[in-house]
RNA sequence: CGGGGCGUAGCGCAGUCUGGUAGCGCACCUGGUUUGGGACCAGGUGGUCGUGAGUUCGAAUCCCACCGCCCCGACCA
């Protein structure tokens, strides 16, 4: 405690309670304080937030480092960390650091003017909120352990808001009586929590996180699916705004159906969703949905007689295909599942083909199957994993067929008896025809397009940054919220979700826009356009006056511009430049300058070029454009 | 929560097996020499070795418990 602090104790239950309690300083003091430390800064600085697109390295709290901390494992998070940009507080909880902050207020912006542009209006609604709300929708107790749950001084309960739909459509509901009040539109962009199973990645799958979430209220479906499609279309032009990748895909609607709901991802190897596209048409769905057609051709006659082969080793079928000298697409593999009623079922895929989990959960009795168990294969079938095929087995096991392997003859699977698989395999000749036909494999690099469009797919990974939601009337009935019609009739209103992962975008841009020497920001939101390096700024007084003229120039013109004014060796300059990604970099020297030139690098391209230093401001514009 | 690994200076690591004055590189501070791709020399600052409890004359090191973090699986912006 300094020794000018209060000695009496603060009032026990004051309205307002500074968190450090001490006696009022004069303010003269605090400015001698500052004015002492900074005053050696050269040249102008910034003394006001109206300065904010002015900048120099001796002032910007810059740290970078040359290695990264253990604690991450991605490129992405560990460039965040080098360069400075966040600093981690605890698992999944990240400090943004200034020049990170900087990046993260650059997408907040883009996503705001879009929003603004769409027709929605901000408002920010509180971070906690009452459980009450949360027990109306029956989402107190269903939200689970995800949910991050407090309780005040009262023993009331609470929660750190991990989204807001409760809390808006009580707002809904209590300011919205009219059909004339109808559609209307509100977004915000807040700090939720999340209580992820295992945060990882930085920021890109942290438990506290930067999210805008907009909500939308509606008088019919009608009205709802035109803001879909306008919210839809503001998305768009976010991803491209900020210079990514990305690809709207269509997401699982569950329950409520129909084209409801699509999902945006920044297209990056490091993704944790696999995306199957067309690269011809606008096809494009998470690789849990996307639809595997049946073969066009029909299966063909059975032309081989069945026999037994010796398969002494082989009980996965690339070996087993190995082994017989035939391609892996002959063969058939059968997967032993139990349902939650404890029926045994197998599922045939083709020997290449791997299962999809959500596909098969939605054949009948199939909702929450589990893998069966070595003890249960043997009971059932008589024999060891890695030899079970689909042949000679008892009636009253159902088999569930792939719709390629429906369409096979002549194929090669296992004999359910050790050591041993069957080739020259045919439905309706040597087992019956399966009990049940359905699509439940995840499509592959090359299968048809099921927009029926003629295209081929291919495969991606994605991260998933933004997601749009038809909710219709799941919360509006479950809290009331409803308006007069014009006929006068009270009804529910129909609603639209609309979530962006603001945080979540910046490390997926990283993720993205990368090389050896660090971060490339993409224009849009980078946290400063333009790198000015003075080479030798504090030994020579021409290349000082030419970076103060370049760096006052800039920032008349409105360009947000970082000047490099350290005294450090140039190769460090230059690599705290690239580290942080400035996307544009102008070095003044001496060398240059006696030919009164600059030279200008592009982070990404990274070839110099010289330009008279007349021409710098001009220039950059126009790279900026 | 299950399986694997790690906690030693701001960052990266050695030392732990075999107990005996806590080390290296980077960063930081001072002085000097340097200055177009992460300089060099000299001198320095900084660690109750994650926490607690034991064993021992003596614990970073051995024993026990706890905490934290990271990686692999189930959640999601």
């Amino acid at each position: 405690m300094p020794p000018n602090a209060p000695s009496k104790k603060p009032p026990k239950s004051p309205v307002w309670k500074p968190s450090a309690p001490r006696v009022k300083r004069p303010s003269v003091l605090n400015n001698q304080r500052q004015s002492a430390k900074m005053a050696p800064l050269p040249g102008p600085r910034p003394s006001s937030l109206l300065d904010f697109a002015i900048m120099r390295t001796s002032h910007l709290f810059l740290s970078t480092l040359k290695e990264a901390p253990s604690e991450a494992e991605l490129l992405s998070h560990k460039l965040m960390l080098r360069a400075g940009l966040i600093k981690r507080l605890g698992s999944g909880l990240y400090t943004w650091m200034p020049l990170g902050l900087r990046v993260l207020r650059k997408v907040e912006s883009v996503v705001r003017e879009e929003m603004n542009k769409a027709g929605a209006q901000e408002l920010l609604m509180p971070a906690v909120q009452p459980a009450e709300l949360w027990q109306e929708t029956g989402r107190w107790d269903v939200f689970g352990p995800q949910m991050l749950k407090i309780t005040d001084r009262h023993e009331r309960n609470f929660c750190f808001g991990p989204t807001h739909e409760e809390v808006i459509t009580d707002i809904a509901r209590s300011e919205i009586k009219s059909y004339k009040q109808l559609p209307v539109n509100f977004y915000q962009v807040q700090t939720k929590f999340r209580d992820e199973i295992r945060p990882r990645f930085g920021v890109m799958r942290a438990r506290e996180f930067m999210m805008k979430d907009a909500y939308s209220f509606h008088a019919d479906l009608a009205s709802l699916q035109d803001t879909y499609k306008v919210m839809y279309g503001a998305y768009s032009n976010v991803f491209s705004r900020l210079g990514l990748q990305f690809r709207a895909v269509a997401a699982d609607t569950g329950a409520i159906g129909g084209d409801g709901s699509h999902e945006f991802h920044v297209l990056a190897d490091a993704g944790e969703d696999l995306l199957a596209y067309c690269p011809t048409s606008e096809f494009a769905a998470n690789v849990e949905l996307a639809e595997a057609l049946p073969p066009a051709a029909p299966r063909a006659a059975a032309s081989e007689a069945l026999r037994e082969v010796d398969t002494p080793k082989q009980t996965a079928c690339e070996d087993v295909a190995a082994l017989l000298g035939i391609g892996i697409e002959r063969t058939v593999k059968a997967i032993a599942l139990v349902t939650t009623a404890g029926e045994f079922v197998l599922a045939l895929l083709r020997g290449d083909h791997n299962l999809n989990e959500v596909k098969i959960g939605k054949v009948d009795g199939m909702l929450d199957f589990r893998f069966a168990t070595e003890e249960e294969i043997r009971s059932n079938l008589n024999c060891p994993p890695g030899f079970i095929g689909p042949v000679g087995i008892n009636a009253n096991i159902r088999v569930i067929a792939d719709r390629t392997v429906a369409a096979m003859s002549d194929f090669v699977c296992g004999a359910n008896k050790p050591k041993f698989h069957l080739a020259g395999v045919n439905f309706g000749r040597d087992l019956p025809e399966p009990a049940v036909v359905a699509d439940i494999r995840n499509v592959v690099n090359g299968d048809v397009c099921p927009d029926g469009k003629g295209g081929v797919l291919e495969l991606c990974r994605g991260i998933e940054v933004g997601h749009i939601f038809q909710l219709r009337t799941k919360y509006s009935q479950a809290m009331k919220a409803e308006f007069l019609n014009e006929q006068n009739q009270l009804t529910p209103m129909e609603m639209g979700c609309y979530g962006i992962g603001v945080s979540r975008i910046v490390g997926a841009a990283i993720e993205q826009n990368h090389d050896a020497r660090g971060i490339i920001w993409p224009q849009a939101m980078a946290p400063f356009a333009v790198a000015i390096v003075a080479v030798g700024y504090h030994k020579s007084d021409a290349v000082k006056a030419a970076a103060e003229q370049l760096y006052a120039d800039f920032s008349a013109a409105g360009i947000e511009v970082l000047l490099d004014d350290r005294n450090e060796r140039p190769g460090s300059m230059f690599a705290d430049m690239e580290l942080i990604g400035i996307p544009h970099r102008i070095t003044v020297g001496d060398k240059a300058l006696a030919n009164g030139e600059v030279e200008y690098v592009a982070r990404r391209a990274g070839e110099m070029q010289k330009i008279a230093i007349g021409d710098a401001l001009s220039f950059i514009q126009q790279q900026l454009a």
